[in-house]
DNA sequence: GCCGTTTTCGGCCCGACTGTTTTCAGTCG
């Protein structure tokens, strides 16, 4: 049991208590634990083995007996009881935003309403902002959060969708008999958010590898058994599509599977203008079938460059490939430096030097340490003094590495009005400014392009952070111009982030075509809390591609000398 | 339930925003 797994646990134990009625200061042990544990340097299985869990602190002897149960065990003591105590929709509740779990709580035993259903209807009928404390605002934010809620309902972040698709392919895999298996569908075009799982698979055995998935670990029901397509249920909830085909069909049955359906739907007009037909099963002339042993072959036989699933999505990517003039993509190779990266300073969890090795091992040359400004509290934000502080740090860690450089930088936050957290003559002397937003989400489209312009146009900054602030299926982006803040940004010569933490992918890939008209650079970030956090990298390209990013579109894919340069001469 | 000490109990991360109040509780990052 990891670090991260402890430390949902135990939060999840402190909103029960608190969905519970439990008063006091014992929920903030619990959730307090839960933040220690998060940035705990060191696996907490081995603290616990050696018997040291008392010695972090927020945690006390009675904490560490049972953290060290739930890591033994995997079972927190108390929390199947207290889970069987309170209603299961009410946890679900909680994920509305603007509500916390004192307001669940009271929506609970005042008009007894336990899932997010029955809120809905409470909010239509005026009994919820009846309640005191509540008015016409908090359930018209309700309702708004419940649509979001249930639009996305059954959807899935990439890097969970990836994880699970991988687990089943290498499971597939492994069974007798296979002889052609790949990822399809939305996950190989790489979109931000999924609902299926799609495999493509050939074999010499279908029942075989059919009867495999059945009782593949993770599977929960089988939904659909066709005569080609196969459909289970996961434990997560996410649905896997398998579908089995003839080698023949191979490439022309994953090219139909992997989509998007407008993309599916061009190509075949595309085959029938030149009098073919095209299906999952196969490219024919008349009766005739055309062999396309893989993608490319397909392509190729309808006079196309081969066209990368990223850009499939029924744009303009087919004519682009019949005149030969498709982007070439960006990929991990080409990036050079990972910028936009948090340390123990504010709220990451590992040190500068601990970053940079790991940064240096994952083959960059150069990382921006931008830890938050003082007005991110919440995250431990750097005054001015903490930041000279780090400044030192950093000298003393370039003085010791080598092969890796480390650049001062700083993520800002932009206040209300479009002012930044800093005075200008003090981010003057940073390598690299990142402004944020990380308050004041309400605003409306006007209010808030005003003030991401401002912030975009001050000289010192670099890069715009993760623009709209979005937290992919819990919580929508304030509105905003994005034209209009991209042509600032082209303007000013400030870059754009797309941040790859699989929760943002912000800014949105649409938007990234009108960015590269402009000629606005967009820096990859993976915006890493933690090393791990530097392998977000991969979701971050995968949807830049999907943009249609080139090398040459991309900030961080310059050298340290042509970057300091550039972003110095702004 | 933890912590620190003023050593056996009182305070607990923090500042801003929002909507509901009319001074504040709840939520959020």
């Amino acid at each position: 049991m990891d670090n991260r797994e402890v430390s949902e646990i135990l939060e999840e134990m402190a909103m029960l208590m608190e969905l519970n009625g439990d008063g006091g200061f014992r929920i903030r042990a619990y959730a307090n634990a839960a933040r220690a544990i998060d940035s705990l340097g060191e696996p907490v299985a081995a603290l616990a083995a050696e018997g040291k869990l008392d010695s972090v602190r927020g945690i006390g002897k009675g904490l560490a007996g049972r953290i060290g149960e739930l890591v033994e065990t995997g079972c927190l003591p108390g929390l199947e009881e207290l889970k069987s105590s309170v209603p299961e929709g009410l946890m679900e509740m909680t994920e509305i935003p603007g509500l916390g779990a004192k307001r669940v709580r009271a929506i609970y035993e005042e008009l007894g309403i336990v899932d997010v259903d029955a809120l809905s209807r409470a909010c239509d009928s005026g009994d919820l902002e009846a309640m005191s404390g509540f008015g016409r605002k908090t359930a018209e934010r309700i309702v708004h959060g419940i649509q979001y809620m249930q639009k996305h309902r059954g959807q899935f972040l990439c890097n969970n969708a990836r994880e699970e698709a991988e687990g089943v392919r290498a499971f597939l895999d492994d069974q007798a008999g296979v002889e052609r298996l790949a990822v399809a569908g939305s996950v190989r075009r790489r979109s931000e958010t999924h609902k299926e799982l799609e495999l493509v698979a050939n074999t010499k055995d279908p029942d075989g590898l059919a009867d495999a998935l059945v009782r593949y670990g993770e599977v929960d029901e089988v939904v659909e058994k066709g005569e080609t397509r196969l459909s289970v249920m996961l434990q997560s909830g996410m649905r896997v599509n398998l579908w089995l085909v003839a080698e023949e069909a191979f490439a022309t049955a994953l090219h139909h599977v992997t989509g998007s359906e407008a993309h599916v739907s061009q190509m075949r007009d595309r085959a029938s203008e030149l009098g073919l037909t095209l299906d999952e099963r196969g490219l024919f002339d008349g009766e005739r079938r055309i062999p396309c042993g893989n993608e490319p072959a397909l392509f190729e036989a309808l006079g196309l460059a081969e066209i990368p699933p990223e850009l499939r999505e029924g744009g303009d990517e087919v004519q682009l490939a019949g005149a030969g003039t498709l982007p070439g993509l960006v990929s991990r190779g080409d990036l050079r430096g990972t910028l936009h990266v948090h340390t123990r300073h504010s709220d990451g969890r590992a040190d500068v030097i601990e970053m940079a090795r790991a940064a240096a091992d994952l083959g960059y040359a150069y990382i921006g340490i931008c830890d938050h400004s003082k007005a991110a509290a919440y995250a431990n934000g750097l005054n001015e003094d903490r930041v000279r502080a780090q400044w030192e740090e950093i000298d003393s860690v370039n003085a010791k590495l080598d092969g890796i450089r480390v650049l001062k930088g700083i993520e800002v936050d932009i206040l209300g009005d479009g002012r930044l957290d800093f005075e200008d003559e003090f981010l003057s002397e940073f390598d690299l400014v990142v402004a944020s937003v990380h308050s004041r989400f309400g605003m409306t489209e006007a209010e808030a392009t005003d003030r991401i312009v401002r912030a975009v146009q001050n000289p010192h900054v670099h890069i715009l952070g993760h623009p709209t602030g979005r937290l992919l299926l819990s919580r929508e982006g304030y509105p905003l111009d994005h034209r209009a803040v991209i042509d600032a940004a082209a303007e000013a010569n400030t870059a754009i982030e797309l941040n790859a933490n699989p929760r943002r992918l912000d800014m949105d890939w649409r938007h990234i075509g009108y960015a590269r008209e402009k000629g606005v650079k967009i820096s990859i970030n993976t915006d890493a809390h933690s090393i791990e956090g530097l392998e977000q990298m991969e979701h971050g390209l995968g949807v830049g591609r999907k943009g249609g990013l080139t090398p040459g579109d991309v900030l961080n894919t310059m050298t340290v000398d042509d970057f300091l340069t550039v972003i110095k001469n702004d």
